[in-house]
DNA sequence: GCCGTTTTCGGCCCGACTGTTTTCAGTCG
């Protein structure tokens, strides 16, 4: 037995090896397919998959990748895997993510030139890949210029900036006079934490020379591909510099295709696979173009939304944020999806900062911008006092600030404010302030901040003991992690939505783009056990109460609905929950 | 390697673009 059964992510890593390696191998490729699927499929499991009686049970997991589940689960190194690397260097998985160079080239690199590594890649004469049978002149320097410029740390992009460049993009794009509809696709549209590249869509009634004239857009740092349909190019990172580019495709067909262009674009891949698998089997072939079958003379009939391409195959409308084949097909099946939650629902923010800590805004110009947004009601949760990084407040400051709360709560008739407190866990498991000062807050959000490394067990019973008072509402961002730069703590995730439900605490969805957490599997998981969520920003400036959109949009991925989020009460039953209490 | 509203065997989504090719493999999404 090992000593601590392996996360999910865990899981997914070592079958993720799998396929990298046996890629390189050159493995036959249904057989890496088989993996791929079980490794996406483990993803997207909400629960523990070490905790499973059978992973058999879940879909496209079989007899074999069950049993390779279960030697990790009982701490053993799966034998299939244990093979592959022994018998191929690992670092040659990263020549791989090479652009431009795939399983295929990187296999012939290693076994005709004995490279192992990038940095050996950067070190080869281009002539002496050019012999390769093949392989040209052009395609061997760019081998070797893209190992040259590697930057080992994958970085992706926040949502904000993604959303930022993307929106700008597509503003282009709709202003061109040819343009019929366009809109952002991929993963941005499926509100993914963190964005790799920008799909881009567009219906045109001259693709060509949209094409053109994007490929010749001055935003365009390079061109990496450029055909009638389809245009690749380097833009601008939010860094701004030149080795912080992003990658975009931008993909256009006739008016009358755009449902499934916008469709086929907007992915996942995974979704999409799935369903054509389903429509196969129905006598359909779809495409970006239409649909095809033996009625068309198998020539695809366009369709020009993705209402009707969804009708068309008897399945109800799925929205982009469940395209993930993690049971949303079925699910439309049924006619059992969720009704998912929108940005429109949230009533108040319930997690926001001022002055008095770290923010930047002032009460007063904080609750101006919530009435913009139309909230009903505004929480304040500063920091409490022993977070003196972040100007946390002592006692006395607390009662001042509360005073002022309920000065400026008097002058507003359009919103109700709060006065709370985002108080810390301390390493024992205690709170920040005392439970009778806490009292006198409307609303306690309790949250870790320092000790990160105590371990599993010490930092779960810690939070553990947090929920257990009684005037806890919501645990902020649970797991700690900020995005592109610190994993999460070590936490037993599924230990604390248990002792959430047996607490009625809430746990909340940090909208912020670089935490959003929990994410989304915790989520579905927590809400699927009964549990309540917070969706907040934890806003420290005006401008960032408007993040609000990518928690909802993380909480859409969590297949969350209205119901499950305290912050869509509208003001009479919210103010009936505090008095409540837990 | 997985899967079954034609199947326990024989299938497995579909197409654009590039480079090096005279018909296609590799990569990418």
């Amino acid at each position: 037995m090992a000593e601590r059964a392996p996360t999910n992510a865990e899981i997914v890593r070592a079958l993720e090896a799998v396929v990298a390696l046996m890629e390189i191998r050159g493995d036959e490729h249904y057989r890496v397919l088989a993996y791929t699927r079980a490794a996406e499929s483990v993803a997207n499991h909400s629960g523990s998959v070490a905790a499973l009686d059978d992973p058999k049970s879940l879909p496209h997991v079989g007899g074999t990748t069950s049993q390779f589940i279960a030697d990790l689960v009982e701490g053993r190194m799966p034998p299939v895997l244990d093979e592959l690397m022994e018998e191929i260097p690992r670092s040659l998985v990263e020549v791989t993510r090479l652009p431009g160079v795939g399983p295929r080239t990187a296999g012939r690199l290693w076994k005709e030139l004995g490279v192992t590594s990038v940095e050996e890649v950067a070190a080869l004469d281009p002539e002496e890949i050019g012999k390769l049978k093949g392989f040209g002149k052009k395609s061997a320097e760019k081998i070797v210029a893209a190992a040259e410029r590697y930057d080992a740390t994958e970085r992706r992009l926040l949502l904000d900036d993604a959303t930022a460049i993307g929106e700008a993009l597509l503003a282009f794009v709709r202003s061109h006079p040819s343009t019929d509809r366009a809109d952002l696709a991929g993963s941005l549209r499926r509100g993914k934490e963190t964005i790799g590249d920008l799909d881009l869509v567009a219906a045109s009634t001259d693709p060509a020379a949209l094409s053109d004239a994007f490929a010749g857009a001055d935003f365009v740092r390079e061109v990496v591909a450029h055909g009638p349909s389809k245009v690749s190019i380097k833009v601008d990172g939010p860094r701004r510099s030149p080795d912080d580019l992003v990658d975009v495709d931008l993909r256009i067909v006739r008016p009358e295709a755009y449902g499934t262009l916008l469709h086929h674009f907007t992915g996942s891949q995974a979704h999409n696979i799935v369903l054509r698998e389903r429509a196969v089997k129905r006598g359909i072939n779809i495409s970006e173009y239409g649909l095809a079958s033996e009625a068309t003379g198998g020539e695809p009939e366009p369709v020009a939304t993705e209402e009707e391409l969804y009708e068309r195959l008897g399945l109800s409308y799925i929205p982009p944020e469940l395209r993930e084949d993690a049971g949303e097909l079925r699910a439309a099946e049924n006619g059992t999806l969720p009704d998912l939650i929108e940005t429109g629902d949230i009533r108040g923010d319930l997690h926001v900062h001022t002055n008095y800590s770290d923010g930047k805004g002032t009460i007063r110009s904080m609750a101006e911008a919530a009435i913009e947004l139309g909230y009903e009601y505004l929480v304040f949760c500063d920091h409490s006092q022993s977070l003196r990084v972040a100007n946390g407040l002592s006692p006395e400051r607390l009662a001042r600030k509360l005073r002022e709360v309920r000065e400026a709560d008097e002058e507003y008739d359009e919103i109700r404010l709060f006065c709370g407190s985002e108080v810390d866990i301390l390493k024992d498991g205690s709170l920040d302030y005392e439970d009778a000062l806490l009292a006198e807050l409307d609303f306690v959000v309790a949250s870790v901040h320092t000790s990160f490394g105590v371990g599993e067990k010490a930092m779960t019973e810690r939070i553990r003991r947090a929920m257990n008072n009684e005037h806890v509402r919501t645990i902020a961002h649970p797991t700690g992690r900020v995005l592109n730069r610190r994993d999460p703590y070590e936490v037993d995730v599924q230990a604390l939505i248990a002792e959430a439900r047996a607490t009625n605490t809430a746990l909340e969805l940090n909208a912020y783009p670089d935490r959003l957490d929990l994410k989304a599997e915790h989520a579905r998981a927590a809400v699927e056990a009964g549990v309540k969520l917070t969706i907040d920003t934890d806003a420290h400036d005006e401008s960032a109460l408007g993040f609000m959109r990518f928690g909802v949009a993380q909480a859409r991925r969590a297949w969350v609905e209205k119901g499950n989020v305290i912050n869509t009460l509208p003001l009479r039953e919210f103010e009936a929950y505090l008095k409540a209490g837990k």
